[in-house]
RNA sequence: GGAGGGGUACCCAAGCGGUCAAAGGGACCAGACUGUAAAUCUGGCGGCUCAGCCUUCGAAGGUUCGAAUCCUUCCCCCUCCA
């Protein structure tokens, strides 16, 4: 087992399994060299270096605990170098929290099978020329998006990039792999991930630290929506000498199947693990998904929404409150029925945009195509996930779940 | 007063004898969005008892099997010359 020094992790309660769900939701601590984490915990995407529409500074007073950063983006723009002459990714942000960079594993599949639909959990529908030219045992080949010319990425590359960002967790260079491969391709797309994985490691051990101080590794489990596969992944990543773990690939064409596929990953996880390590489940941000994920013992979480539903015009909003019809969790501010909607825009929100504008101004700004409404809708989104993950580990605290599910989800 | 140009659906704007309920935009109304090539994408957008029918392209007449498209008159708008 590698030594992580700044580095720990603490699980402080482990609730009451439920029935028929593998493993237990747990509350923990996750000690980095910039910081605590409570968990569980959502982990909020600055893919580019920035929490799109949301300062640090206000990210931090809405409770924020950890952002992410994306290896192959940085990379293309400003460039590794870059980032680590200027202090690494916390300094030139300036963002002083913990911090996590993703490997540029997912974009091996959004880049390569971009205009296939309904792929890792469904996706859009427009099509585009994939931009990934080449995926081989060496590692990937992209055409930049920013200037057309040809990069590679290896696992060797993502972890020396990863240093150079210097981001406090850093992934493992996978393949993600989407929902319309069969499993001949998923258990060869394993083996490769697993080959990568140990490459990775090799690479990790070489270098001291990263651009802004010591660094933890985290392997990612694939294997698709297989049992089989994803066993054996489960058991080949919880035998490597990680800090932490992540959940990644396909996981389902639905909410429900991406449950039981959870659980087939976790429950290796969990048995072969001899001392707890903080399990991250990739891309994953629904209030249902955060839920149905905890309980099978997920730390932390990440996903887009916050921010993207915010540029779309969407707020979350608690599904049980009854403002949405079929269990939707957000309301579109575009929506006419805003228009002279005086109230605030999440009553039981605290935040900064709740708490001082109106859903009929914010209805106007998203009409009128003002940045100020994409700020003001992310900020919200901010909170109302840290305000969902608090409650999280409160009801974990309190032996609560079930009943805290059901208010968060059904009301 | 003279010479040209123009009036098309909520707005802008194509069309210039049939394949036109009428291209494109915008606005408007919805929907999608889960390790961010995403401030993006998709659908709807005259009416109805909706695989069909009705009303519509400044107004009224007319030519034609058939007109938003051609002719006549009228009403508006714009440019230039007096």
């Amino acid at each position: 087992m590698s030594d992580y020094p700044g580095f720990a992790f603490e699980v402080t309660r482990t609730a009451t399994g439920e029935a028929g769900w593998p493993g237990a939701a747990r509350r923990g601590r996750i000690t980095t060299p910039h910081g605590e984490i409570e968990t569980p915990a959502f982990v909020f995407c600055a893919t580019r270096g920035a929490l799109r529409g949301v300062l640090p500074a206000q990210a931090r007073a809405e409770t924020t605990q950890i952002i992410l950063g994306n290896t192959y983006h940085l990379m293309l723009q400003p460039g590794a170098e870059r980032v680590a002459q200027l202090g690494g990714l916390h300094r030139m942000m300036g963002w002083d929290g913990p911090m996590l960079t993703d490997s540029g594993g997912f974009q091996i599949f959004s880049l390569g099978r971009g205009g296939d639909q309904q792929e890792i959990k469904g996706s859009r529908t427009d099509i585009r020329d994939p931009s990934l030219l080449a995926i081989d045992e060496a590692g990937a080949s992209f055409r930049s998006y920013i200037d057309g010319s040809k990069v590679t990425l290896t696992p060797e590359d993502s972890i020396r990039i990863q240093r150079q960002i210097g981001a406090d967790i850093i992934l493992v260079l996978d393949e993600c792999t989407p929902y319309h491969v069969d499993r001949d391709y998923t258990a060869r797309s394993m083996e490769l991930t697993h080959r990568w994985a140990s490459r990775s490691i090799a690479a990790f051990g070489e270098a001291e630290k990263g651009s802004a101080g010591p660094q933890g590794l985290y392997g990612i489990v694939q294997g698709g929506v297989y049992e089989d596969l994803r066993r054996e992944s489960a058991e080949f990543t919880a035998a490597q000498p990680y800090f932490g773990y992540a959940v990644g690939g396909c996981l389902g064409g639905t909410p429900e199947e991406m449950d039981e596929v959870v659980a087939l990953a976790m429950a290796p996880l969990n048995a072969a693990t001899p001392s707890a390590r903080p399990t991250h489940l990739l891309g994953v941000g629904s209030v249902r998904d955060v839920w149905f994920g905890i309980a099978k013992g997920i730390d932390t979480f990440d996903c887009v929404n916050p921010t993207r539903l915010a540029r779309h015009g969407s707020a979350f909003i608690r599904p049980g409150l009854g403002e949405t019809e079929d269990g939707r969790e957000f309301i579109n501010l575009k929506n006419a029925r805003f228009r002279e909607d005086d109230g605030p825009l999440d009553p039981e929100c605290n935040c900064a945009t709740c708490t001082t504008v109106s859903r009929a101004y914010l209805h106007h700004l998203v009409k009128a195509g003002e940045l100020n409404a994409v700020s003001l809708l992310a900020v919200h989104n901010v909170r109302f996930m840290n305000r969902l993950l608090e409650d999280v580990r409160a009801a974990i605290d309190n032996d609560d779940i079930a009943a805290r599910r059901a208010y968060w989800i059904d009301g």
